[in-house]
RNA sequence: GCGCCUGUAGCUCAACGGAUAGAGCAUCUGACUACGGAUCAGAAGGUUUGGGGUUCGAAUCCCUACAGGCGCGCCA
């Protein structure tokens, strides 16, 4: 029995209350109430605040509300007690049976397991990581990288149509700064001022050198373009391939030279003209985002003619909008928190709904530390870490759940030792682990010639699974989707890594249990009582797999 | 000066207004004839930064002080 069929469960005992008369209430019978896990043992399998929270309505103390419920609750099915508590709780402890039918629910639902339609029809749109064509990808990119990827696999779950793009800053001078910069080694010349350092400048300058020699003998405005043309071409490659490696695949790269080159930025201007939104002063062209809550209003056309930057994001943003996105997720870094209150500024000015039509979320800063130590300096970049460092040192699987283990509002600091080492330690290792012990198990059993008992007359008996621990663990597995669709609905992906690692540690509990061994121990021949276990392993195992999906981190079935 | 985020056990962090604030690490004590021990059991560790408020109930919401991180261009 699953919380949601409690929940249902209960809303028919209150629909029958308010029917025969028993009770009153005036907002009528809520569609859900909240059934949780209570933290403390003692207080059942589930316990619900309905009569806390519908007791004052219907004019009746909470715990006489709550006595009405109990009557109700404990004459359903799969319901095997029901007590009052404190102020009004009531305690429901559900039949082994109804518990242990999840094992089998969940095996028959597969990779589907924790699927919901929570966001079934919504059109989303999610742009990440965007950084700028001028070096390889820093660390702050990465951590959007791996949680805003998780973020679409879990969206998706929940029923969502997601598209991921990149938005390819290819506009303005910090281009000319990369191409003179590289332009600048070829020719044996320092740095220039505002220009860019490290390793790969020289590396990129000598590909481009390579491929086009003559390049050396053109005049400096010819060779400069040439080295701006080539050089971001190379550097982006480099990008798609850290982020190939890192197993994050965009659906969309966006060139902002486009929305310039296209007309785009002219539309959106005349379009927030229309609406009356912008104005001009001092030659230039603003938008006035101050009456929609920014601090100050902002310059979009600048005096000399040019797109001001944000000019390019309205652009972007109304393109968005006219392919059907109705929801458009931007995530920034928390040194461009200062941006949010100008973009949503600028969704209302086009008549939208920040908030709901455009939502920015913002990460906070990452820090690595090796020996305790901050992490700075990168052969290839001079002083940035990059998304390859990262994955030298610990790798991919590691790096993504480390980055998206933790609430993305957190400034981290990930120590690397930690996340390299292959023990109980590393969260990684003990979620992976768990899932290749119930791999191994199956293994096992399938050598002893047990299988899974399959139809609805197959064998499989729930009343079996009558351990505590494994009602602790059925109730685990059974929260796997409320889990998914709360990471969806905050936009938290690390909720899903906590539960992985809660339910790794139930079922390594219940594994050393020895009441509890799925094999016939000694000369036993499999019966009823190991195959209902295998259905729990092979539960865990569907949840856990599922789990490290959502994730983008492997489950290996050996390690 | 203004704005956003954060402040929870020695450390790293959980906890969608619910009951006695939880995990892991580190420390201490145990379980190795073990369905792979990359595991498990137990102990110890807290005025949730301080101070007010809201309510049946606050780590959570509001106000305030303090501390840390990050920002505040006709740059991109």
């Amino acid at each position: 029995m699953t919380p949601d069929q409690i929940s249902t469960t209960i809303v028919d005992v209150l629909q029958a209350l308010v029917a025969d008369g028993s009770v009153t209430l005036p907002d009528g019978v809520p569609t859900t109430v909240t059934v949780e896990r209570p933290r403390q043992k003692g207080h059942g399998d589930y316990a619900t605040n309905v009569a806390l929270q519908l007791g004052k309505k219907a004019g009746m103390n909470p715990r006489e509300f709550a006595a009405l419920v109990q009557t109700g609750l404990e004459a359903s099915d799969g319901v095997a007690a029901v007590e009052i508590a404190g102020p009004g709780f009531l305690n429901i402890t559900v039949a082994a049976q109804a518990q242990g039918q999840v094992a089998a629910d969940v095996v028959a639902a597969g990779a589907t397991y924790g699927a919901s339609d929570a966001f079934a029809g919504e059109k989303i749109n999610l742009e990440f990581v965007s950084a700028n064509p001028t070096g390889p990808l820093h660390i702050g990119a990465v951590r959007w990288a791996a949680v805003g990827d998780a973020l679409g696999r879990i969206f998706t779950m929940t029923g969502a149509e997601v598209t991921r793009e990149y938005y390819f800053n290819d506009h303005g001078a910090q281009l000319d700064r990369f191409s003179s910069s590289l332009l600048a080694w070829a020719k044996g010349r320092p740095v220039p001022e505002d220009g860019y350092g490290g390793q790969y400048i020289e590396e990129i300058a000598k590909d481009v050198v390579a491929e086009r020699p003559e390049v050396l003998e053109l005049p400096e405005a010819e060779a400069q373009e040439i080295f701006r043309v080539e050089g971001v071409e190379l550097m982006f490659a480099e990008i798609k391939q850290s982020l190939h490696d890192f197993d994050v695949h965009f659906d969309v790269y966006f060139h902002e030279d486009n929305l310039h080159k296209s007309g785009a930025v002219t539309r959106a201007v005349e379009r927030l003209t229309e609406l009356g939104n912008t104005y001009e002063k001092d030659g230039a062209i603003w938008l006035a985002t101050e009456k929609f809550g920014d601090d100050k209003d902002r310059v979009i056309i600048k005096s000399d003619g040019k797109g001001a930057y944000l000019s390019g994001d309205l652009a972007y943003y109304l393109d968005k909008r006219e392919r059907g996105f109705d929801r458009c997720f931007i995530m920034l870094g928390a040194d461009h928190h200062g941006y949010v209150g100008r973009m949503n500024a600028m969704c209302a000015a086009f008549g939208d709904e920040p908030g709901r039509n455009l939502e920015i979320l913002i990460g906070q800063m990452v820090n690595l530390l090796r020996d305790g130590q901050p992490l700075r300096m990168s052969k290839r970049a001079g002083t940035v870490v990059t998304i390859d460092d990262l994955v030298a040192a610990i790798g991919v699987d590691a790096a993504r759940y480390a980055l998206a283990r933790y609430s993305s509002d957190s400034n981290i600091d990930l120590d690397l030792d930690l996340w390299a080492k292959a023990s109980n330690d590393n969260p990684v290792y003990y979620v992976q682990y768990g899932h290749a012990r119930t791999c191994r198990m199956m293994e096992n059993a399938a050598d002893l010639g047990m299988s899974l008992p399959t139809g609805p007359d197959g064998g499989f008996d729930p009343a079996l699974l009558s351990h505590p621990l494994e009602g602790e663990l059925l109730r685990a597995l059974a929260e796997f989707p409320r889990v998914v669709a709360g990471a969806a609905e905050l936009r938290e992906p690390h909720r899903v890594a906590r539960y992985l690692e809660a339910t790794a540690s139930v079922f390594n509990k219940w594994y050393d249990t020895r009441e509890c061994r799925m094999l016939p121990q000694g000369d036993e021949t499999p019966g009823p009582i190991n195959e209902a276990r295998l259905m729990l392993v092979a539960a865990t195992r569907t949840v856990l797999a599922n789990g490290l999906a959502l994730l983008g981190v492997s489950a290996p079935e050996r390690m």
